[in-house]
DNA sequence: ATGGCTATTATGTCTGCACATATTCCAAAG
DNA sequence: CTTTGGAATATGTGCAGACATAATAGCCAT
């Protein structure tokens, strides 16, 4: 009846009921600890899993307190496209639109460091039960690429990648776009058309992985829970 | 030289290296612990947090496995839209459209539940410099609220949400979609723009509380790292 | 006053041990 | 052959004590 997650909805509750209210100091661990009867170690472990859901804000030396604006933190799953279309119960397939050295464009240059050269431009249409879903629109640093190149057509860039180069660092930014008349007629939409956009960009400990756009077809939705 | 994060470097160097495959089976936190020289409990920070961040997958008895397909997991801050158009170096301010007790539309009532009766419709437009920034639509449970109620006109009902419900569970969504005329007008763009829409879902441990939609100006991106 | 050094203090982490709990696996009973 | 009921085992969590680290607060000398 006393294990971390019990001291961590007491503390929850406190903060809730204003007993602690927003931007004020709470109790340290080792008086909390002898209150709870408990040890400080487990008081901690409440509070650390309290300051990382964004509820509490901990400084060494100057104590806990109650996060005054709180900012809530959600977790976003980001899978495979492939296991995202076949959670939906539908057929995947993808096709294979290009797979070619050349000069990256300036905006993807500028994001993954001048000094890579030519990099291996793929573009793959992804489809669910035969219609488009996601258009992938990817830039390779060929470096961190074998030889011969993996095929792009029978296993996705972007699987390829977590199967192979999984847990780099990186970044990822979502945004509407109208899409434009190249991503309409490969997604099979209208011209103009609202779709969510995935940006992406990873990278190495040294050098750049990879640049990827991800323009989802109109009705995607990314979601999860609170 | 060796604290939890250096075991759960590690760690990640020898699955990224396949010295531990995709999908299989690796050694005991007690194997592991006695390898590294250091306490079991050690050993444990590390694989969890591995765990937590989706790239080995923990079972009681069963062991701990590499993921086989890893779901990356990113974690969005979902911050009060003032203290998110402050962040940016802008002047914040709001303009209440709407407040009043109405049925609120079937999407709404689905989502929520339908033993709901009439809700407080709040619509606020967010002004970042005097520009539309975001247009909140929400509908909100009147059970849990004071009276006389909040002056939302003063303090957008987003932010007093946050200081005197917080902490609830719920879900959120993301997607693209063409701005209705209504909400072009109100922000101030072309109509059938395509914006960023956020939706979100909020609920007591007994009632709901809240259902907002939030359509943000084109040109709103959201980012995190990995 | 003021700038910098030091002591203090709250959190962060580690250890070694113990017990709890969930699952698997195997063996015995039907 | 199938089912059921333990035993075995890997992870989850707890405790008490210790040291590490960061940041504040106060003191001292200039």
């Amino acid at each position: 009846m006393s294990g971390w997650e019990d001291i961590r909805r007491e503390v929850l509750a406190r903060i809730r009921s204003r007993a602690w209210p927003l931007g004020a100091l709470i109790p340290t661990e080792a008086t909390l600890a002898q209150e709870f009867g408990v040890a400080r170690a487990t008081v901690n472990r409440a509070l650390s899993e309290l300051a990382r859901s964004g509820v509490l804000e901990r400084k060494r030396k100057a104590g806990t307190r109650v996060a005054a604006l709180p900012v809530r933190k959600a977790t976003l799953d980001i899978p495979v496209i492939r296991a995202e279309v076949e959670a939906r119960g539908e057929a995947y397939s993808l096709r294979l639109l290009r797979c070619n050295l050349a000069q990256p464009p300036l905006p993807v240059l500028a994001r993954l460091g001048q000094d890579v050269g030519d990099m291996l431009h793929v573009e793959t249409l992804h489809l669910a039960s035969g219609r488009g879903f996601v258009l992938e629109d990817r830039w390779l640093n060929p470096a961190i690429l074998p030889t011969p190149l993996p095929d792009f057509a029978a296993i996705s860039a972007n699987e390829w990648l977590v199967a192979h180069i999984s847990y780099a660092s990186g970044d990822i930014r979502f945004c509407a776009e109208a899409a434009s008349d190249a991503a309409a007629a490969a997604l099979g939409v209208a011209q103009g058309s609202a779709v969510f956009v995935t940006e992406r960009c990873t990278w190495a400990p040294d050098a750049p992985i990879t640049w990827v756009r991800l323009i989802h077809a109109p009705g995607y939705r990314l979601s999860t829970v609170l």
